[in-house]
DNA sequence: GGTCGAAACGGACCGCGGTCCGCTTCCATT
DNA sequence: AATGGAAGCGGACCGCGGTCCGTTTCGACC
């Protein structure tokens, strides 16, 4: 008998090597994006730097974008921990309202740090349905407890819509910072579910 | 004397080859873009198609991108002129919360007409001021009308978020139907403004 | 019409993202 | 330990966006 039972969840074993050159790119990723901006980071100075053929990196990552997508899921992942079950005010136990604003702030504190990675990534992550979907997800079920009638889904859209990248950046070439940002949406989220 | 005085306004002439490959080279790109999608829009085979060199085509339109973007200021254009002195209700003539309706609407259609040049004009569409900046504007002196009280700049963007092209895919791509999501962006703006 | 400087042209050239396919490495099984 | 086959690997190759610079064309002025 096999000493694994091959479970339906687990995913398909990384091989030994395979797993070694995903490290291997991994840092080799973030040590070129160190030195310099997105921009340094070449498919092929990776491959190079990383010590393994062009083909590997992109049978691992798919594209360019997907490479960004990678190296910006670690980052959302933690974030999305501290939402499920980091301390409040952005995890549970703050009253609703709360939570929001603590989500509007975390949000545009991480869209803002990652800015140059998300456009990098272009559609490959917005697509993901983990991403964009979790956090519309978070908004609804805020916006329910807060008793608001109406369409939540799109609300929750257009609740997160404001915090893209393309809009903020727009918003700081204008001269805003980020405490005016965040007390222009924060408004914007009181006067949308304020209006009960 | 001269024949024509040197207006201020006048933006340097342009000469006549340069004008005639310029049309040259928008007639081709219309024609290459009619065919397939905006694929098939390689800058190579645009140069080859207006029976210019390569080079020309980026002198006049810098990138790809920019091409894009030159392609959409027609349309564009017609659209605001629409705003300004259109008939009503997207035009003056009709209350303001009427003329917000009729701009979120015909901005939707616009948006998803042009969904695939928007996407590949990229950052240059977004970041010229003479788009985001006029239906902003615009936004903003409904608002006013509205007797709207608050931070009236950054719920005017926040209006227009919603419709930018990544959230309207989304949503297409989530089955929403054009008019689902216009009666929830109209929803969602009645509920802003509706609060006072 | 002739002349001259500037503006426009064109296509060879480069770097990068992405693909392809023959070769190597791993690991399960005997 | 031997072995079979599949997963992984690597780098030559391609197409496209973008640049560069010697050459051509325009048109203003004499």
């Amino acid at each position: 008998m096999p000493k694994d039972l091959p479970l339906l969840t687990a995913a398909p074993v990384e091989r030994r090597d395979a797993a070694r050159n995903r490290r291997a790119l991994l840092d080799a990723a973030a040590e070129l994006m160190g030195g310099c901006g997105v921009e340094a980071l070449t498919m092929d100075a990776l491959a190079a730097r990383a010590g393994v053929g062009k083909g590997t990196v992109f049978r691992r990552f798919g594209s360019r974008e997907g490479l960004m997508a990678s190296l910006l899921d670690h980052r959302e992942a933690e974030w999305q921990a501290g939402v499920i079950s980091g301390p409040p005010p952005l995890g549970p136990g703050a009253p609703a309202l709360e939570r929001l604003h603590a989500f509007g702030a975390s949000r545009l504190r991480l869209h803002l740090d990652q800015a140059a990675l998300i456009e990098a990534a272009g559609r490959t992550w917005g697509e993901n349905h983990a991403v964009l979907g979790f956090a519309e997800l978070h908004v609804r079920l805020l916006l329910g407890e807060l008793g608001v009638a109406g369409d939540v889904a799109y609300l929750a859209t257009a609740i997160i819509a404001p915090l893209a990248v393309p809009v903020l950046r727009q918003q700081m070439h204008a001269g805003m910072s980020e405490q005016q940002i965040l007390s222009g949406w924060r408004d914007f989220v009181d006067r949308l579910v304020g209006s009960e």
